[in-house]
DNA sequence: CTCAGTGCAAAGGATTTGCATGCCG
DNA sequence: CGGCATGCAAATCCTTTGCACTGAG
C-alpha cells in the first residue's frame, strides 16, 4: 500500500460511489467503463486537486497520453470530469461537482498550482442569484459559475 | 463612416484617456507605444467585448499576426490589456480592469463567445472578502479574481 | 547610429486524429 | 462476430520565435 495518502473514513465507500455514479453517466450515453477510464478517475480522485496531463499518465504509467485525453474528454462530456483552463501550458482535470461538491479554485500565477476552496453558502447563494439575474436579462442559459482567486501560492 | 457603434458622449475623451494611461504604462517599462500596438488598443477599446486575435487582425488588416501576438503579450505585461482564457480554440483580449473597470463574463460553452457583466458592488465585497479569508488561511497572495457564468447564449 | 519594433516564414508544443489491433458484450 | 476502446505515430493548429529589415529618438 502507498502511504503517500490517508484516506479519511469512509473515503473507500466514496470512491466505490463515484464509480457507480461514473459508470452510470457513461452507460447513459453508451460508453463503456473500462480499466482506463476507471484508472483515470481513480488518479484524479487519489489526487484530491486538480491535475494536468503529463501528472495524470506520470501517476500511472499504464495511461497512454493519447487514450488519457481521449477518456478525459468522454469522462467531461458525460459530466464526470471538468476541465480547468488557466492560460497555462496545461490543462487540468478534476472530477465534476456532482461528484466532488460546488467549490472554486486559488490559482497561482507563478507556478501555475491549482488548489479547491469552499464559499460560505450564503455568499454562493448570493452570487448565484446576482448571476441568474443577469444572465436572464441577455437571454443567457446558465449552466455553472466559476470563481478564481488569481494570485501567488505559499511556495511562490 | 462606421455607424455599427454608436459611441456614449464622452467616448472619445476615455478613448484619449486610455491611450494616455497605456502610453504611460509602457513608458514605464521602457517601450514605446507605437501605432502597432495603439491600433490593437483601438481595436479592443472599439470592441466593446473580448476579442480572439483572429477578430483582431481582422478588424484592422494592417495588423500582422505575430505584431499582433507579441504587442498583446507586451500590453498584457504592463497591465493595459488583460487575456482571457476559457479553454476554446483561442485566447480572448480585453482592456484590463484598471481601464474598463471590474466586470465579469458571461461565457457561451456553445460558440465561445464572452460577453462582460457587472455585479452588484455589496455582491462584488462580500465575495471579495470571502476570498480574501481564505486565501490567508492557505497563505495565498491575492492579485484578482475571475467569476464567469459559463452556459448558453441567446443565439446558441 | 542604435536599438526596439515589425513582418515573414519556420518552429514549438499541447492536443487531436488515422489506423491497425485488442477486447467487451 | 461487431463495434467501441486502445496505443502508436503522424497531423493539426494556436502561439511563439529566428532573422533580416525598418523606423523612432
Amino acid at each position: 500500500m502507498t502511504a503517500q495518502s490517508r484516506p479519511v473514513p469512509g473515503d473507500k465507500d466514496r470512491l466505490a460511489e463515484i464509480h457507480l455514479q461514473i459508470g452510470s453517466r457513461l452507460a447513459g450515453q453508451d460508453h463503456r467503463y473500462t480499466s482506463g477510464r476507471r484508472q483515470l478517475v481513480d488518479v484524479l480522485a487519489h489526487a484530491g486537486q486538480p491535475m494536468t496531463l503529463p501528472d495524470i499518465v506520470a501517476a500511472d504509467r499504464n495511461l497512454a497520453q493519447s487514450s488519457a485525453y481521449r477518456n478525459l474528454d468522454v469522462l467531461v462530456r458525460c459530466g464526470a470530469i471538468r476541465k480547468i483552463s488557466t492560460g497555462g501550458d496545461h490543462a487540468h482535470f478534476e472530477l465534476a461537482e456532482p461528484l466532488l461538491g460546488h467549490h472554486h479554485h486559488l490559482i497561482c500565477t507563478s507556478c501555475g498550482a491549482i488548489e479547491d476552496i469552499h464559499l460560505d453558502s450564503d455568499v454562493e447563494l448570493l452570487v448565484d442569484q446576482s448571476l441568474t439575474a443577469i444572465a436572464s436579462q441577455s437571454g443567457f442559459t446558465p449552466i455553472h459559475h466559476s470563481l478564481d482567486l488569481h494570485g501567488h501560492c505559499a511556495d511562490c
